[in-house]
DNA sequence: ACCTGAACACCGTTCAAGT
DNA sequence: ACCTGAACACCGTTCAAGT
C-alpha cells in the first residue's frame, strides 16, 4: 500500500538549503517565531526533522539564513524605490536627494518588516551578519556620501538609525492592547503615581480622539522619528 | 543522618518571589541568559524546579519579574541623577536644563544595564510593562514638560527615544568580534561589492586608529545619537 | 548524496503528595 | 503555607543505519 493510499502525504520535494529556509519564514509569518521548531518545519516539509540537519548545520545557522531571507527582501524592495548607483540621469542636487533616496529605502524595508513581525525579534539575537543587510547599508552609505556627508557623519548615522535602518524600532509599549478607547484608562488607580504621563495621554488621546489605528499610529510615529534623524544628520552636512 | 552531613547544601533560606527574581537576575548576570531555565535556577537556590512555582506564575512571569528588578534599578540610579519634580532650587532656566535632565537618567539607565548586557533581549519580548519602566518614564515626560516641551512633542519624544530612553538601542553589528585591528578586514574579498562601506570603514579607521574601545566606541555613538535626538526635539520646542 | 529512526540530554509544566 | 518527586509533552542534537 503506498503512502499516498494511506493519506500521508510522502514528501514532495527533495530538500535544499534555499527551501528549508523559506518554509522556515513563511511557518514563522503564519504560526509566530515559537512555531519555528526543527520538528515542526520538517514536518512542514514532508520530512523528518533529522533530515533538515543535512541542509542546515544547526539551529542557530537556520536563523542566520532565515534572517538572510528577510533581508534579501528588504534589500530588492529598498532596490526598487531608491538604488545605488542612481539610475535616474535627472537626480536633482544630491544634497537635496539623500534624505528622500534613504527615507525611500527604510520606508521600503519597514514595509517589509510589516509582513514579518517575528523579524525584528530574530534579529536582535543575531551575531553574525547577513551579506544583503550588509548590501543594504553599503547603498545606504553610498546615498549619504553622494549627498555630500562626511564619511565620519555617515558613520555616525548608521550608529543612529541603528536597526531603523531596517525599517522597525524597539517599542517599549505595546500600542496593541495599551490602546482601547481611552488610553489614560489603563492608568486607572495608578494616574496619581504617574502624573505627568496621565496628564500627556489625558491631552494628546483629546487631540486625536476617533484615529483608525488607536492613539499611537505606528507609522507616523516611525516616520516622525526618521525624519527628525534625517535633519539633524542633515545640519552636519 | 542530616542533609548537610552529606555534603548536600540544604535549603539555607526560605524562598519568596523577590529572592527568586533576584537570583535570577544575577544567574543571568553570571551566565548569560540561556543558562536562566527553572532548574538551574532553583538549583542556585538550594531547592527544587517546582518549587519556584509556589512564587512564580510560570516562567513568563519569571521574566517580567525579572525586567522589572532591572528596572527598579534603572528608576533608582536615574532619580539619583536628575529626579522629578526636580529637588534643586537653583535650577536654571527650565529650557536650558531639561536636556540635561532627560540626558543624564538616560546615560545613568545605560549605566546600569551595562551591568546587565542580557536584559535589553528580555526588554524586547515582554509584552505586559514594568511599572518601574512607566515610573521612569513618567519622570522624562515631566522633565520634558517643564522644559517647555508640548505634550503633544512629548509624546513624539517617547515614541523616537523608544528603548533608548532605558539606555540601550539595537545595534545590527556587533562591534565585539568585527572589530579586530583593521575594521576594512572584515569585508576581504567582498570589498568590491560594497564599495562605499569599504571606503568608509577604511577612513574612519585611519582616523582614530589606536581607539581603546576599537572603531565604534558604544558610549560615544550612543550619545551621539542621543544628543541628535534630544537637539532635535529642543528645535520643536 | 540524501534521508531516516532510535536514543540522549535537556526544557517548562501538571498533579498528587508530602511536611 | 510551602516544598517536593514522578511523570508528561515537548525541545535540539548525535549517531549509526538505511536507500
Amino acid at each position: 500500500m503506498p503512502a499516498a493510499a494511506r493519506g500521508e502525504p510522502a514528501p514532495r520535494l527533495r530538500l535544499s538549503r534555499d527551501r528549508v529556509l523559506h518554509a522556515a519564514v513563511g511557518l514563522a509569518d503564519r504560526h509566530g517565531i515559537a512555531a519555528l521548531t526543527m520538528r515542526r518545519l520538517a514536518e512542514d516539509l514532508g520530512h523528518e526533522a533529522m533530515s533538515l540537519y543535512y541542509h542546515v548545520a544547526n539551529k542557530d545557522d537556520l536563523l542566520d539564513g532565515v534572517v538572510d531571507v528577510v533581508a534579501r527582501e528588504i534589500l530588492e524592495a529598498a532596490d526598487a524605490v531608491a538604488p545605488w548607483p542612481p539610475t535616474d540621469p535627472h537626480i536633482p542636487a544630491a544634497g537635496l536627494a539623500w534624505k528622500d533616496a534613504v527615507r525611500r529605502r527604510i520606508l521600503a524595508a519597514r514595509a517589509v518588516l510589516l509582513r514579518h513581525p517575528w523579524a525584528p525579534q530574530v534579529f536582535e539575537t543575531r551575531t553574525a551578519m547577513s551579506p544583503a543587510v550588509v548590501l543594504h547599508h553599503d547603498r545606504l552609505v553610498g546615498l549619504m556620501r553622494g549627498g555630500g556627508l562626511s564619511y565620519d557623519v555617515v558613520h555616525h548615522a548608521l550608529h543612529v538609525l541603528g536597526s531603523r535602518a531596517l525599517g522597525f524600532t524597539q517599542e517599549l509599549f505595546d500600542p496593541g492592547d495599551a490602546g482601547g478607547d481611552d488610553p489614560s484608562a489603563m492608568l486607572d488607580g495608578f494616574a496619581d503615581q504617574v502624573p505627568n504621563l496621565a496628564g500627556m495621554l489625558r491631552e494628546v488621546a483629546h487631540t486625536d480622539p476617533d484615529s483608525t489605528l488607536g492613539w499611537c499610529d505606528d507609522q507616523t510615529e516611525f516616520e516622525f522619528g526618521l525624519d527628525l534623524i534625517l535633519d539633524g544628520l542633515d545640519r552636519l552636512r
